[in-house]
DNA sequence: GTCTATAATCCGATAGAC
DNA sequence: GTCTATCGGATTATAGAC
């Protein structure tokens, strides 16, 4: 493996243990057993290296939710799926953590690669509603708003899991939203 | 105002616009008009200023839940009045933030600040949950679960309003939620 | 391509004068 | 109580040898 490779594993480890800001140029040489000239070489600096590792996470990010939605399941079901799907509660969103960082939020590149991935996956998410919609298995509502509940709960999910270090708090907050989508369904199947 | 009261509202004001690592002791020095000397006077060193903060905003979050939740509204009401409240997305809640930042879940006191305040929330919002349950103003469910899913999503609209740069990121997502919730209200209303 | 040496600045904290 | 001067170490980045 070549130095340019170790630098971005090295990178995408610490970007998601210690976040952007805490994460040094110094840290990433010393975890991939490089030295200053190789990642000046490979990379204008630290911006750069991020912003790659960053794009590829967004993009197997990304790729993993539409893998999950591309799926024969009914439509609601694909999106309890997502909810529920098994998830690092303790490490946090490789992506989400990053928005709470004012130097990722200040930076035009790094801040869309963030922002791009939650449009991409609250529009997924929206979509799947949507034919849930159509399939009449939940009732007609607001499915852009209750696409961001989804996102927004796994996200705070996180936030909660790490405050309380504490994996489970996260699958109870997603488990607390399903139960709200189950009853919706159910409730109605049960009047018609 | 004495020093000491000015280095506490910096210090609070910068933890919340940039949160704990990249707050440093001189930034605090320099928005309260402070040296050096006054800052190590009045407290042992940046982490004992940040605890003094966050344990006083901790006390103003908590007591403002509190009253939110000891009002004469029915119990779902006063749910979803917490919920749809107005925040501030675009600066992130002054304690959830924290949650990401390695060097505050590393320290035991910052980090029981953090954890603690919304283990009281839980319990708030749980609470509550109950009492609607046995008002039969909604269906008896997982209230701790749905308490947790409750404040995942304040968390996580944070996330995505911060990420998105749009406030109403956040309106959408805690008001997708209250749709859920009331849509849960309105249905078991029309069975019974 | 990769290394070491070095730059200028900032970090959190301490010392000691007043 | 408050100030300035200073410590040792970290930061991001550059220079130049190999």
């Amino acid at each position: 493996m070549d130095r340019r490779e170790k630098l971005i594993r090295a990178a995408r480890q610490l970007l998601h243990e210690r976040g952007y800001e805490a994460t040094s140029p110094r840290a990433i040489q010393e975890k991939a057993g490089a030295g200053q000239g190789s990642f000046y070489h490979h990379f204008p600096g630290k911006k750069a290296l991020a912003l790659a590792v960053l794009e590829q996470v967004r993009e197997e990010l990304t790729q993993a939710a539409n893998s999950q939605f591309d799926r024969p399941e009914r439509p609601l079901q694909r999106v309890l799926c997502f909810l529920e799907q098994e998830r690092e509660g303790l490490r946090g969103c490789r992506l989400g953590r990053l928005a709470q960082e004012a130097s990722v939020l200040e930076d035009r590149d790094l801040r869309r690669c963030v922002a791009g991935y939650f449009e991409d996956l609250e529009q997924m998410l929206g979509a799947a509603l949507d034919e849930a919609v159509a399939a009449s298995e939940i009732p007609p509502l607001d499915t852009a708003a209750l696409a961001r509940t989804l996102a927004a709960t796994v996200q705070g999910g996180y936030v909660l899991a790490r405050a309380g270090g504490d994996e489970r708090e996260l699958t109870r907050a997603t488990g607390g939203l399903a139960t709200l989508l189950r009853a919706l369904g159910r409730d109605r199947g049960a009047r018609r």
